[in-house]
DNA sequence: CTAGACCCTTGATCAAAGTCAAGAGTCAAG
DNA sequence: CTTGACTCTTGACTTTGATCAAGGGTCTAG
């Protein structure tokens, strides 16, 4: 039982709604590199996929997360490694995971020094005794 | 035994050179409110103490971390709120801490997700079977 | 007291990541 | 077969987060 690897045709408008974008954001990151150059009509339209839905999505999810067009550039490569065999494919993945852990542990230090200090401060008293203001050095930046 | 709130003063250019910014960055993170307006010489030259290299450390590393100027404004505010009381502080500082968690949470997700695609990749065999390739939908992005 | 290293302000410029506008063609419902 | 919604390209504009340049004071080691 063959696929059908034709999936629907969507036109741009379509795909924006879907993936929650704008028009142009799509048009700018197939631009940039961020999306394959879609299918086209006779009559010039763009024509696309779900996968493109599915690739947007993404796109901006890992947007939300603090990296950068650039960065996310390098996680979609990995698709791009195809031709130089899936073994390229996984060392890839390999190392964006462990960039993804790094950032998790730095946020975890973060988060973990906040905690400490909401722990650690009574909600009530001197400014001058609240850990939270004393951490962030409020008083004495300048001298 | 007091503590000598006048710590050294530091011109510019050595702040920068501590906290590992530019000058330009320093002077620009001033007019954008992420820095207080430091004291100043008689000569208008800007003269600091050590707290302003622990801010712009924590600038930095925040930025790092993916956070904008506007969130980071919003972390260092918290010292703002001293004149509404410790309790404000703290309840500020618990949102902050919620929202950094779910942060967390979501990078967590990408790293699961990640995570478990390399796991079940072999490392060779075709590239219509490598999970990796599938889950970006390199294939089928455009049809 | 002067040269070289610093600092000042103002205003221009830059790169990233879009966003918008103009002018023209396309599509589908009535 | 027309009208309104959609799409096309090209190119200008915007915001954020800086960075640079010009023109001019300041500081300090020799």
């Amino acid at each position: 039982m063959p696929m059908n690897t034709q999936t629907s045709s969507l036109t741009i408008g379509a795909v924006a709604r879907r993936a929650g974008v704008a028009i142009d954001t799509i048009r700018y990151y197939e631009r940039e590199g961020l999306l394959p150059e879609p299918q086209r009509r006779a009559s010039g339209y763009r024509s696309y996929g779900e996968g493109a839905v599915t690739q947007l999505r993404f796109i901006r999810r890992a947007k939300d997360l603090g990296f950068t067009l650039e960065e996310i550039r390098e996680l979609l490569a990995l698709s791009a490694d195809r031709q130089r065999g899936v073994k390229a494919v996984k060392r890839r993945a390999e190392k964006r995971l462990a960039a993804i852990e790094q950032r998790i542990a730095e946020l975890q230090r973060v988060r973990d020094g906040l905690a400490e200090l909401v722990a650690s401060c009574p909600g009530h008293g001197k400014p001058e005794e609240c850990p939270i203001l004393r951490a962030l050095g409020g008083d004495e930046v300048s001298a």
